[in-house]
DNA sequence: TCTGGGGTCCTGATGCTT
DNA sequence: TCTGAAGCATCAGGACCC
């Protein structure tokens, strides 16, 4: 069919982990569910239909949604438990398509180029998509977008949320997109979007005809992308093995710390976090980033390349605190986090590392600090038995 | 209203190399 | 030997996404 060179599904569970809190415990189903964290910092992770109404929603405050939606209630994240349901979807994908591209916990897209022979046309392969996860899950839905491209069918599973089923044929994607506003374009967020209504740019259509010059002298050089996006291209591919470009560990604290000893304590977390996590994945790092908020909400980040690759939470400590020192800057400081960059697929370590890694902690005990971080939250090691990953000499 | 955590990508400034 | 320009890499910060 020349109207589908490619079929690209983009399926988006809705209200994910509300859903599955819904699904665990039936109290909670037809009534209003707030998920995320109950403290004073805390913000919304998900909320359930039923909350919308009130308008709360994700990343929202979670004392302004409680004001909003008094009657909601709100359950703490259970990661562990997401991921599990996460993993039984992502099996059903799995078995409509080999290219399979997790986004998230939630979402994916699935490239079924060439496949209406086994799933039928668009319409009924995202029908069999949707009954096979319903079915899997035990009643969870999800909202699939069809079309040619990665970014139009993101947009269409988005379109008619929950439960929705979108298709836009290729030959009419951009037609179709045109009257949306310029919101729905990837990378046009809250501050792109002011500065393009400025300019008198409130749809997609009016991206589409824009001069180019004009946009990129305009806006720089993100106008040539919005463009594409706009005029319905993107040639990207559904991509199933992606590998992490930096993994880190970040905590927004419950009260401010200016104290460089406290700052080291938290970054001792945040490096046993992000090391147990290269070593479970497999990779090595040669680079570390420290990352301080002020109570002002203004980012300081130092980095430093390493000279030898590294997985061991000791090292990565270490050259954190260098990164401190080199931070004139009296605070105080609401978060404090760690990243580690320039991964590498772990095997050629140095001998020292495997020295680090191995006298660190055994494989068995990391599992289980996981199981208790998963089911406790961040730090919570820390906070019951001290510092993590200074065992015994 | 008062703003999480884990990521990616882009941009401008700066410093190093040729 | 010195200097400036160009190209490149790195760094810090910002915006964005889920």
């Amino acid at each position: 069919m020349d109207a589908w060179p490619r079929t690209i599904v983009h399926a988006d569970m809705d209200a994910f982990y509300a859903a599955i809190e819904q699904l665990d415990n039936p109290e909670l189903r037809g009534r209003p569910v707030l998920v995320g964290p109950n403290s004073h910092r805390g913000v919304v992770l998900t909320a359930s239909y039923e909350a919308r109404p009130a308008r709360v929603g994700s990343a929202m405050p979670m004392a302004l949604a409680r004001r909003r939606c008094p009657n909601a209630i709100v359950v703490e994240p259970r990661f562990a438990r997401y991921r599990e349901v996460s993993r039984i979807v992502m099996g059903v994908f799995a078995n409509f398509s080999p290219d399979v591209e997790a986004l998230s916990l939630d979402e994916a897209f699935l490239d079924m180029s060439g496949s209406s022979h086994l799933f039928g046309e668009p319409a009924a392969l995202g029908r069999r998509l949707k009954a096979a996860v319903a079915d899997a899950t035990g009643g969870l839905t999800v909202s699939v977008g069809i079309s040619g491209t990665k970014y139009v069918a993101k947009v269409a599973s988005a379109h008619r949320k929950p439960d929705g089923l979108t298709i836009v044929s290729p030959d009419r994607a951009r037609e179709w997109l045109a009257p949306q506003p310029v919101a729905v374009l990837w990378g046009a967020g809250p501050k792109l979007q002011g500065r393009l209504a400025d300019l008198g740019l409130m749809t997609v259509a009016q991206i589409a005809v824009a001069d180019p010059q004009w946009l990129v002298a305009a806006i720089g050089k993100t106008a040539l992308h919005l463009q594409a996006l706009s005029r319905a291209e993107d040639a990207r591919s559904v991509e199933a093995l992606r590998h992490p470009k930096s993994i880190s560990s970040e905590l927004t604290l419950e009260t401010d710390v200016a104290a460089h000893e406290e700052i080291r304590r938290h970054l001792r977390r945040a490096a046993d976090t992000v090391g147990r996590r290269l070593r479970k994945q497999a990779y090595t790092a040669r680079g570390v980033r420290l990352k301080l908020k002020r109570s002002d909400f203004r980012i300081l980040s130092r980095q430093t390349a390493l000279s030898e690759p590294t997985q061991s939470a000791e090292r990565l400590w270490q050259v954190a605190q260098g990164c401190l020192a080199q931070i004139d800057d009296r605070g105080p400081y609401r978060l404090i986090g760690l990243g580690a960059f320039d991964l590498a697929a772990a095997g050629g370590e140095s001998q020292l590392d495997l020295l680090c890694t191995a006298t660190e902690r055994s494989a068995k005990l990391e599992a289980a600090l996981d199981a208790i971080e998963d089911r406790f939250g961040p730090g919570a090691v820390q906070r019951a038995v001290g510092p993590r990953g200074r065992g015994p000499r």
